[in-house]
RNA sequence: GGGCGCAUAGCUCAGUUGGUUAGAGCGCUACAUUCACAUUGUAGAGGCCAUAGGUUCAACUCCUAUUGCGCCCACCA
């Protein structure tokens, strides 16, 4: 069977074959086990008009390595699947649809419309999920959701009637972000600001006692003069006193307005003088609240001027702004216009500038939600990996302001609110009904004119809810019980505010609990000249194309190993290369370990060799090498650094495993011993690396002999620390053969520098022939030695080991391989270092301060902190000893 | 205005609670080619770790300031 593997590894065969036979197997689906403890990850729902892009691709292999590894470490898992309905995308993406059939949503009407919706979403709402499945991701399909599925529509209405009646959620006109192309609201989060080059206008409102008087404004939105009620000035200005309580006629509207007077302007801006437009800025509608001005809506809802001025009646905003300018001109009001960088709301969906404007709309009391929210993370029961995040997590929690979570959209989850035809007749606020499910009739007047309220909720309103609402919340089943609260989120820190934060409230509020423990922010996938990926940059690396060019493994494995924790990733097609050759790399590592392999030699445990301490010195390094690794991967994946794992698993495999272990091994690869450990090593090796390559390693797991079943049901290696502790004894004993002979050598070239000089090398078998004459060379040169013979082809008899000679030093091509005298100094340096501290921890302990007052979690943590440097101490002081 | 991140080899980046000789990948140079792998191997060149101070026996690592780049939040009449 092994002749006939293929020198290269060839993904696309292995990849649809594994993931097929996991599926078929039910791999990934997860029950109640009551023996095991649970892990679960609930996954950041992509857009149901989502298409796999870089983002998806590092933050979903992330998960899918948390969850493999904790599935192998013995955890019951769980990660749950779903998509977002994603309201203002998805529908933007139908109504484009239409438009190219020349229909507007309009023209279906609203029921027709949704149906083209659900009727979009089977056909290509599941274009993500089948690119996730090519991802190799291991998520319960069983249990995909999608946050518009009917029980899902349950849990949102029940909370938004919960918070209603906890009278956390209310209607209200006030100033929000508007689009006028999408023409709805949108939340502060969704309007994201950048600067533009615009202009300040210096305007001229003539007073109305004597118009050849003026007071001069600045604004750098002139058209929303039309609106304006009032000129604010500083009381406190010199220049504006004696005008406060005069009236001005405003220009082209010639509507008199007041000169009203506030401490909130600023005199250096400016004029010092500010047109008030309550309608249409967010201050300024502070401002006509606080002085009871009229409140005059300018515009229409698709951002054209309304009929307020019949001249500029339906002029769109751009255009009446130049209109107004031109007309302000001719009359001679237009006293200037300066160059000034503004920064406007953008909408997040579309990018049109959105309108503040004037509007009925609902709202969340955040403040109330956020407190338990903060408190948890200030009691450290929610981290954040990097703990930066934290900072910025609390600095918006605690500075939150109330949510507009109405949308004037279609597609979405429609607000549970009904108004009374009969009773809004008489008094609006009567005519309200919140409920669950639609109310035959008016509880006031039992009249049945009934009507639901338009609008829609806003998309994260449902999403807030994700991490219980998949377990069909409200219902309090099993699952929910058991998986939830869930271990880890893992997202980008785009949404840390739209969504994290916002399910940390959830949570507190309707399960009495954290949604997760950890949240791991990863960066953000950027191009080799940092910029964000974007199709319209065209800078896109799309993944699929990654896959199809070099496999879903080589994909995975570059893109973690080059994300070090929080950092933003600089992607560049090239990367790619370097995994695609590490799979090739472990393809043909194990195809020359199959070539060799006699299966009958292999059923020995290794325990025999090690108990014994009879291994030779190849396998004893090469097994401290694994074990020493594998525990660095797993205190790695503990603690979320996977780069640094996936580089210790690639320089382990490449440097040490390959370039020397099997080069070594090669003249007595047919002994017992060496089948043994050689075999061990491959196989436990793609156990511990199966999380981050799951093709090849199931792959090359099924040519293995002896073993059985799928490579992820399988148990993670044993942490056989005794492996490790030999290394010490080998390395010693190593270290001191090899700095013998160093000394020797340069004793007698010391003292005679011209004496004759005969060095016995053993070499690997690899540097033999033409190879080696070269090299042979270089150390003569170098060495001045007079001959250079060469011992056999191979090692290890007494005392002696591979070496090369550079500048009369000894490299020890074997890692970790140190100087006995530095190591000395250095392990004494830690004991020192090591005892103070424990010093320190004890009386910090004993200072009953500390251990009455301080929260016990926390002087838990510093006993076990204390412990462990003790342990410490006793192994540093052991390893002391050792090298004595 | 407030906050955060980054500055290390030609390029892209690692660098583990400070520890003496700073690493990887790509690129470059020389050599090797029936041998598991050219998606390879061996060796090599290439670094005042942004700048200036400070703490320390010891600083790429900690502190302060400066410069440059990037990001987030708020405000901007």
């Amino acid at each position: 069977m092994s002749e006939e593997l293929s020198k290269q590894y060839n993904p696309k065969e292995t990849e649809a074959k594994w993931y097929e036979t996991w599926e078929k197997n039910n791999l990934f689906s997860a029950r109640i086990s009551p023996d095991k403890l649970p892990y679960s990850i609930i996954i950041p729902p992509p857009n149901v008009t989502g298409i796999l892009h870089m983002g998806h691709a590092l933050n979903n292999s992330i998960q899918d390595i948390l969850i493999r590894y904790k599935k192998m470490r013995g955890f019951q898992t769980l990660w749950m699947p779903g998509t977002d309905h994603a309201g203002i995308a998805t529908q933007n993406v139908v109504e484009k649809a239409l438009a190219k059939e020349g229909l507007k949503r309009q023209d279906l009407g609203r029921d027709k419309f949704i149906a083209r919706v659900w009727e979009w979403k089977e056909q290509y709402g599941s274009t993500i999920i089948h690119q996730l499945k090519k991802l190799g991701c291991s998520c319960d399909w069983n249990r995909l959701r999608f946050t518009m599925d009917t029980d899902y529509s349950t849990a949102v209405t029940e909370v938004f009637v919960r918070l209603y009646e906890k009278k956390l959620i209310y209607q209200g006109s006030y100033i929000i972000n508007w689009c006028p192309r999408c023409q709805t609201a949108l939340s502060d989060e969704e309007a994201s600001h950048s600067e533009l080059e615009g202009h300040l206008y210096y305007l001229k409102y003539p007073l109305k006692d004597n118009s050849q008087e003026f007071i001069t404004v600045a604004t750098t939105r002139p058209e929303t003069m039309l609106g304006d009620t009032a000129v604010a000035v500083n009381p406190k200005d010199e220049r504006y006193k004696k005008f406060i309580g005069k009236l001005l006629i405003l220009p082209l509207v010639n509507r008199q307005i007041k000169i009203i007077a506030d401490h909130s302007i600023d005199m250096e801006f400016g004029t010092g003088a500010v047109k008030v437009t309550p309608a249409h800025d967010p201050n300024d509608y502070a401002l006509g609240k606080k002085h009871n001005l009229e409140f005059i809506n300018v515009m229409t809802v698709d951002g054209k001027i309304n009929n307020v001025v019949p001249k500029y009646l339906g002029l769109d905003r751009f255009k009446a702004r130049e209109q107004i300018l031109e007309d302000l001109k001719t009359l001679g009001l237009l006293d200037k216009v300066t160059p000034h960088t503004l920064s406007a709301g953008h909408c997040y969906r579309c990018h049109t500038i959105v309108e503040p404007y004037l509007s009925k709309q609902w709202f969340v009391k955040m403040k109330p939600l956020a407190k338990p929210a903060i408190n948890a993370v200030k009691r450290g029961k929610l981290k954040f990996y990097p703990a930066r995040w934290t900072k910025v997590y609390l600095n918006w929690m605690e500075n939150i302001q109330d949510w507009c979570i109405s949308r004037q959209i279609w597609w979405g989850h429609r607000i549970p609110v009904y108004y009374c035809k009969n009773c809004n007749a008489k008094n609006s606020k009567n005519g309200i009904i919140v409920s669950r499910t639609k109310p035959l009739m008016c509880p006031k007047c039992k009249s049945t004119d009934l009507i639901q309220d338009e609008d829609v909720l806003d998309t994260w309103f449902s999403s807030w809810l994700w991490p219980f609402a998949t377990f069909y919340w409200p219902k309090e089943n099993a699952d929910l019980k058991y998986f939830y609260p869930s271990s880890t989120l893992v997202t980008a820190p785009e949404i840390i505010f739209f969504w994290v934060a916002r399910m940390v409230m959830a949570g507190f509020e309707f399960k009495k609990q954290l949604p997760f423990k950890d949240v791991y922010i990863h960066g953000t996938v950027r191009d080799v000249e940092g910029k964000k990926m974007s199709k319209s940059l065209g800078n896109v690396i799309d993944p699929l194309e990654i896959i199809s060019e070099y496999g879903t493994d080589a994909l995975r494995f570059s893109l973690i190993s080059i994300t070090s924790q929080g950092q933003d990733v600089f992607l560049s097609k090239e990367r790619f290369e370097q995994g695609r050759n590490f799979a090739n790399k472990i393809w043909n590592a194990s195809r020359f370990i199959l070539l060799n392999l006699k299966p009958e030699e292999i059923n020995v445990d290794l325990c025999i060799f090690s108990k014994n301490q009879k291994l030779n010195i190849a396998n004893a390094w090469i097994l401290s090498r694994l074990y020493s690794v594998l525990e660095k991967v797993e205190k790695d994946l503990e603690s979320y650094k996977f780069n640094e794992a996936a580089n210790s698993l690639y320089s382990f495999f490449w440097h040490e495993f390959c370039d020397w272990y099997l080069e070594l091994i090669k003249p007595e690869i047919k002994q017992k011993e060496t089948q043994v450990v050689m075999y061990k090593i491959l196989e436990k090796y793609l156990r511990i690396i199966h999380p981050f390559m799951p093709f090849i390693t199931e792959e090359i797991w099924h040519l293995l002999p002896n073993t059985e079943g799928s490579i992820l049901e399988k148990k993670w290696p044993h942490l056989q620390k005794e492996l490790i502790n030999l290394k010490v004894e080998q390395q010693i004993q190593l270290a001191f053969d090899i700095i013998n002979t160093v000394r020797n050598m340069r004793a007698e070239l010391e003292i005679n520098p011209a004496s004759r000089v005969d060095i016995n090398l053993s070499l690997p078998d690899k540097l033999t022939g033409k190879t080696i004459e070269p090299l042979l060379n270089y150390i003569k040169n170098l060495a001045k030695v007079e001959s250079l013979n060469i011992i056999d082809n191979y090692l290890p008899q007494k005392n002696q080991y591979v070496v090369v000679l550079k500048d009369l030093q000894i490299i020890m091509p074997l890692t970790g391989l140190v100087d006995i005298e530095d190591q000395l100094k250095k392990t004494q340096i830690k004991i020192d270092k090591l005892q103070s501290e424990i010093q320190k921890k004890e009386l910090m302990l004993a200072n009953k301060n500390f251990s009455e007052r301080a929260p016990k979690e926390i002087v838990d943590t510093e006993k076990n902190k204390l412990a462990e440097m003790q342990t410490q101490l006793i192994k540093l002081g052991a390893i002391k000893n050792g090298l004595r």
